[in-house]
DNA sequence: GTAAACGCTCACACCAACGTCAAGGTCAAG
DNA sequence: CTTGACCTTGACGTTGGTGTGAGCGTTTAC
C-alpha cells in the first residue's frame, strides 16, 4: 500500500510517516516512480508508535520498540532493551510526578497567602 | 543601576531581562547613551519572577503579579488577578499531575506485561 | 591613549513532532 | 487531453525562554 493509506489505516498523517522515515523508525521500500511501498506489517510498527506516544514517549524511546517488531517478536515489548527503556521512562514519570506534586504544594501555599478564604481543593 | 548590575543581583542573565522587557514585563528608562536604567524596585520583580517561573509559571502568567508590585501593593500576591492566575494554574498541574499518574499506570501495566518478574515500585 | 569591561540592537539556534506551504511529478477516469 | 487525487522533496513555522554571536558604541581604569 502507499503513504495515503497507510495513514488512514493507521491513523496518522502522511507528514508524520515521513517523519518516522526520517527519523529511522519506519523503513518504505521505494516502487519504480519513488512512491513509498508499505505491507502490512508496518500497521503494527505506526500503531506501536502511536500508543508509545500517547503514553509520553519520543520518537527516540520508540526506536527498541521498532526493533523488537522488526526483528520478529510478537510483541515490541519483548526485547530487554524495551523493557529498560519502559524501566527509564516510570522513572521519569515518577520524578516529574514528584516534582509536579512539589510545584502544586508551593503554589497552594502562595494561594492561601494571597487570599486565605479561597478554598483549595484538588481539581476533580 | 544598569543591566550588568541587576542581572547579578537579581541572579539572572541580561539577556533575559531584555527578553522581560520585550513582554513587556520590565520596563527600564534609559540613559541618555541608551543604555538601561533600573531602580531598587525592579530588583523585586525580577524576584518574583523568577519564584513564579520557578513554579512552572510563564512569562504571560507572571504578568499580573507583575503588574501588582509596580501597582505599588507590597506582594504581587495581593492583587484579585494574581489570586485568579494561581487558581488556574493549581487546576492546570492538578490535570498534569492526572495525566501523568494515568500514564504511569499505563505504563507500569505494559512493563509487567512484557517483564512479569521485574519488580514494579515507585521510584524513591 | 588604550584596552578591558560593559552596553546596544538584531537575529539565528535550540528542543519535538510534526503542520503547512511551494513547486512539481504520476496516474486513473472521463 | 485534462482534471483531480495522489505522490515526491525541501524548507520554514510552531512553542518558550533564553544562549550565543555578530558588529558596533560607551565607559572606566590604568
Amino acid at each position: 500500500m502507499r503513504i495515503g493509506e497507510l495513514a488512514r489505516r493507521a491513523g496518522v498523517s502522511a507528514r508524520a510517516l515521513r517523519h518516522y522515515e526520517e527519523q529511522g523508525l519506519i523503513l518504505a521500500r521505494r516502487a519504480a516512480n519513488g512512491y513509498r511501498e508499505y505491507d502490512e506489517a508496518d500497521i503494527r510498527l505506526v500503531a506501536q508508535i502511536r500508543s508509545l506516544m500517547a503514553v509520553g514517549f519520543t520518537l527516540e524511546d520508540a526506536r527498541p520498540f521498532v526493533a523488537c517488531l522488526r526483528a520478529g517478536h510478537a510483541s515490541g515489548n519483548a526485547c530487554p532493551e524495551s523493557v529498560a527503556v519502559y524501566q527509564r521512562k516510570l522513572a521519569e514519570i515518577d520524578a516529574e510526578i514528584q516534582a509536579l506534586v512539589a510545584r502544586r504544594t508551593e503554589v497552594a501555599t502562595q494561594l492561601k497567602q494571597a487570599c486565605p478564604g479561597c478554598a483549595i481543593r484538588r481539581t476533580q
